[in-house]
DNA sequence: GCATTAACAGCCG
DNA sequence: CGGCTGTTAATGC
């Protein structure tokens, strides 16, 4: 269990519940460390647990039908995932892999299920939270094939940008080019060549180990566009 | 063409 | 030193 306070740092959608409902969540939420390159779960796997990133960065991918890893989205600071396996209650559908050392909070399924039933405030932090994806899941396969390389680290980055599904981020982001290249489904070299471009057209800022933005909208555009 | 891997030099903490 | 970055060369779809 963690405290009051550290539950309104890591979780926004706490700040919706009732002090009841808050003190509910509080008691059914452990945190938990993972190393760079853990698995925190394998697509198949029974994970249940809802969990959300309390520093640290992971990724979600899945092995496509002609069998190459194929990335899906890259989670930082404040995200909150898994409640579409816990709700329809199936196994994982995705590889979810911490890029760097990455600290968790995971939240155990009675008490999800809990919140679930009793709080009104969780559920709109839910609906909300679908909408969103939604909204992600349609422009990746609308674009998906469109994209250039450029095009695909735009949009990866603006995902992890998003201040609706990673409300921790910023405008300034610690992750390093490969860690950028694992996110768009690209090569390290590329990705680097990328970068320059977006840094010319003016979207971000490429620093040594990070990447600052101006406004992750802009990286949208340029990931819905090809050039 | 465009992307990938391999290799290497430079830089920085 | 070790990790990150910038670049080039060789190879593949």
């Amino acid at each position: 269990m963690i405290s009051l306070e550290t539950l309104k740092q890591v979780a926004v959608w706490s700040k919706e519940l009732t002090p009841d409902e808050a003190e509910r969540a509080r008691r059914g939420v452990s945190e938990k460390t993972f190393g760079k390159g853990a698995y925190v779960s394998h697509q198949g796997d029974r994970f249940d647990v809802w969990a959300g990133v309390t520093s640290g960065l992971v990724k979600l991918s899945t092995v496509s039908d002609s069998g190459k890893q194929v990335s899906l989205a890259g989670l930082t600071t404040g995200a909150w995932f898994g409640e579409g396996s816990i709700l329809k209650n199936e196994p994982r559908r995705y590889d979810i892999v911490a890029l760097r050392e990455t600290r968790l909070a995971m939240m155990d399924l009675s008490t999800f299920n809990w919140l679930f039933e009793h709080s009104v405030g969780f559920n709109r932090f839910l609906v909300r939270q679908f909408n969103e994806r939604l909204g992600q899941f349609i422009g990746q396969v609308e674009n998906d094939r469109m994209l250039d390389a450029t095009g695909r680290v735009a949009r990866a980055l603006a995902y992890l940008f998003n201040p609706m599904t990673n409300p921790g981020v910023g405008c300034h982001l610690a992750i390093t080019q490969e860690e950028v290249g694992l996110l768009s489904g690209l090569s390290r070299q590329v990705t680097n060549q990328s970068l320059k471009v977006l840094e010319t057209a003016g979207v971000l800022r490429a620093e040594r180990g990070g990447i600052a933005i101006r406004d992750w909208r802009d990286l949208a555009k340029y990931g819905t566009m090809a050039g």
